[in-house]
DNA sequence: CGCGACGTTGATTTGCCTCAACGATTGTGG
DNA sequence: CCACAATCGTTGAGGCAAATCAACGTCGCG
């Protein structure tokens, strides 16, 4: 259970295995049904979630009503509303599953603790969260600086296993155009060949 | 000199007057002129730069040879291409002077070694990178949602000195829009009022 | 002065949205 | 087991915001 985490963090900064131990005890095992939701607007970010097992998304709703997808999560990927987990402050956001999803989660006093007993994890989390920008920073630049197709192209070769997982209109939403665009663009893809 | 840049840790995380002075002894103070280029593309990032006085940019050249510019950085804020500095790996980017410009500069080693030497230090810049990542976050989710003219209105609220002093391509540039659009927005706030 | 950088304005095109209708698939209750 | 609704993807028609291409005015500066 823990193998897969263990390398996740072991891959950011050297750490021993009694550290090791000491972050699993922290950690919370859970199991959630499909479309269970973790976070509601309003509600403080209570967790940082690593993901086992599974597929989960976070998104909020604008002001037409729509879903406006923000993130995928799937295996070995951590999901969370940083903002609101970091400041202790109610979330805008939504973050949901996708698939019946096992995760480990990490609240808010553990983290804290852990940075207390083991200085060593401030900077795992550091560049984990370094990581993450990075991540988000060439998502905004693909975003504001490429068409529609290109980016849906970038999308399945960066992540070819999440369009098998997840409805095409949550990756229209996720891509920021509509259903009817992506189907469109898929069409003209295939026609291209 | 100091006195900026100390407010702007302090308020990351508490630190000792001697623990500043360390910090500030791993900084460069440096100034450039109007136009120069502190990094290019095929280099890699060697440094952190925090604006003590002037107007910095950071940019890539698209396929066609467009600059398109991904921030502005004045006075008390930080720039780098956190991607390349942090992995030591070659940027794909400009960062150059707008203005005469007064910084202070902190390089890889010495970031590493300050890590080592106040502990401290790791957490106030996780909580700096922290920030950074919300800021990205919101400018992220602010650029998908929203068209042209609110993102014109946003950046001029948010950052009402910036216009002063950049052309107004630039921000367009910046807004992910074209100068021509920009323009026509302009006349379009003014007849609108 | 003349040149280049910058901003504006006009005409046209285009990428994506909106609205609407229509199959295909899945799930559900009678 | 079938009937029906709900969900999902596709396709078409029309519209709009922003891009493109092009011309022109202004300003600052070598």
């Amino acid at each position: 259970m823990f193998q897969e985490i263990d390398r996740h963090i072991s891959s950011c900064a050297p750490i021993s295995q009694d550290e090791l131990e000491i972050f699993h005890s922290r950690l919370k095992h859970k199991f959630f049904k499909r479309k269970t939701q973790l976070l509601q607007p309003g509600e403080v970010c209570k967790f940082e979630a690593y993901i086992v097992k599974g597929c989960v998304k976070k998104y909020y709703i604008d002001q037409n009503g729509d879903e406006v997808i923000l993130q995928f999560a799937v295996e070995d990927w951590w999901i969370s509303d940083i903002g609101s987990f970091s400041e202790q402050k109610p979330s805008n956001l939504f973050i949901e599953t996708l698939e019946d999803t096992e995760v480990l989660l990490i609240d808010f006093e553990s983290k804290q603790s852990l940075f207390r007993d083991i200085p060593q994890l401030e900077r795992v989390f550091r560049l984990m969260l370094l990581r993450a920008y990075s991540v988000l920073e060439s998502r905004f630049y693909a975003t504001v600086a490429h068409p529609a197709e290109s980016r849906y192209l970038q999308f399945i070769e960066k992540y070819p296993n999440i369009p098998q997982r997840v409805p095409q209109q949550q990756i229209a939403s996720y891509l920021g155009i509509t259903p009817e665009s992506l189907s469109r663009i898929k069409a003209h893809i295939i026609k291209k060949k």
